[in-house]
DNA sequence: CTAAAATTGTGAAAGATTACACGAACCAAC
DNA sequence: GTTGGTTCGTGTAATCTTTCACAATTTTAG
């Protein structure tokens, strides 16, 4: 019941999750029926369904989906249940712009520590919080347990940042860096590189 | 030979594009293979092999791929040939990171308009630009032919902001508003939620 | 109470994607 | 030249993902 559900499942479950709350918030209703949120995410109804048959029957013939109950289960599954303390590793003007996004508390993330190796920078005040020394890195996240980290850090140093905090014990790495990371097996990365996207799409665009 | 081709392919060439840059830069040698490629960057080299292949024969037997002429070859295939001209709306502090971000010059991307409505910002200076009235978006827009547009407002306007996007011409849109966008057909999304991501890591992580 | 409408969960079919494995081509060394 | 080691391009098989379509259940309306 576990491991054997597809990774392009899981992908869409936040989706789901962001649009139920979306729906909660507007609190036209207590309900929402697959069809509904097919339409609003502009994917089929089927695979809504299919989706959130791996977890369990969520839904009632005839009426749909109970909006909160739903995001509770949604949460649940994809462990939100708690808050995640997260580390910022880059104070650079990305690090910057993601110590002051609040769309992370709101949805299950704490920024809690950012750590920067410029002089300049260490000390600073950003978003709240007090920039740490990057020398100081393995010593915060081992005591804290830090599962999760954000990497905007300049490519250079990427991979060298990511090893230090796989063996300070952190498994979950969303990195802005354009480069592949390496990590062993229980380490889940994911990438963000708005020029990757960009290539994409100009693919289909006549030049 | 041309619709045919799955967007999951070209989905990767971006990336087989971003590694080779960096095998020239590190210069090396003059040619690599799907293998190397496959190794540096966790896929498999057939997979490599099978996606350039729907584009034509780059490579040699024995061989390999030249690393320069198959950079070309990407690069034409993906429409980089010429620099797009982007316009980035909403100045604040994503907008603020994208606008210094110069991994879009280097990569095929010249932001060259930065929009947005709060007057404090309006006339001032941001990484070599000036921020510009959003009310002035479809004049710009439509003047000079923008056809590629990035993204950083408010959830709470993203939607009007696209609707104006589109109307002024614009085909390919990358969004970093936590909401799914509704559009034409003929006008391709992307999106990037940092919270989504990190959802979609949680689940494969202990609490 | 009954009939019509809405909606779920799911087995089976269809479609899409990836991996395998091999012939053909190329290179290097002797 | 011949041999041995590489590597590509690709047809086929295997796997994965989506869609279809329908019985079962619930609500709504008369």
């Amino acid at each position: 019941m576990s491991t054997d559900i597809p990774d392009i499942v899981i992908g869409r479950l936040p989706i789901y999750l962001r649009e139920l709350n979306r729906l909660a918030q507007e609190g036209d209703k207590l309900t929402t029926s697959s069809q509904e949120l097919a339409r609003r995410l502009g994917i089929s109804s089927a695979q809504i369904r299919k989706d959130l048959s791996h977890f369990g029957e969520f839904g009632k013939q005839g009426t749909g989906y109970h909006i909160k109950f739903l995001i509770e289960q949604l949460r649940k599954i994809l462990h939100l249940a708690n808050e995640w303390p997260v580390a910022l590793v880059g104070a650079g003007y990305l690090g910057h712009a993601l110590a002051h996004y609040d769309g992370f508390h709101q949805r299950g993330f704490h920024i809690k520590w950012i750590f920067d190796n410029n002089p300049q920078q260490i000390g600073q005040e950003m978003g709240g919080l007090v920039v740490q020394d990057v020398a100081n890195l393995e010593t915060v996240l081992k005591e804290e347990r830090v599962k999760v980290a954000i990497l905007s850090v300049p490519t250079s140093v990427a991979q060298e940042i990511t090893d230090r905090l796989v063996k300070a014990g952190v498994e979950g790495i969303l990195t802005y860096a354009p480069i592949h990371l390496n990590v062993p097996e229980n380490v889940h990365v994911s990438y963000s590189d708005p020029v990757i996207q960009m290539q994409q799409m100009t693919y289909y665009l006549k030049p």
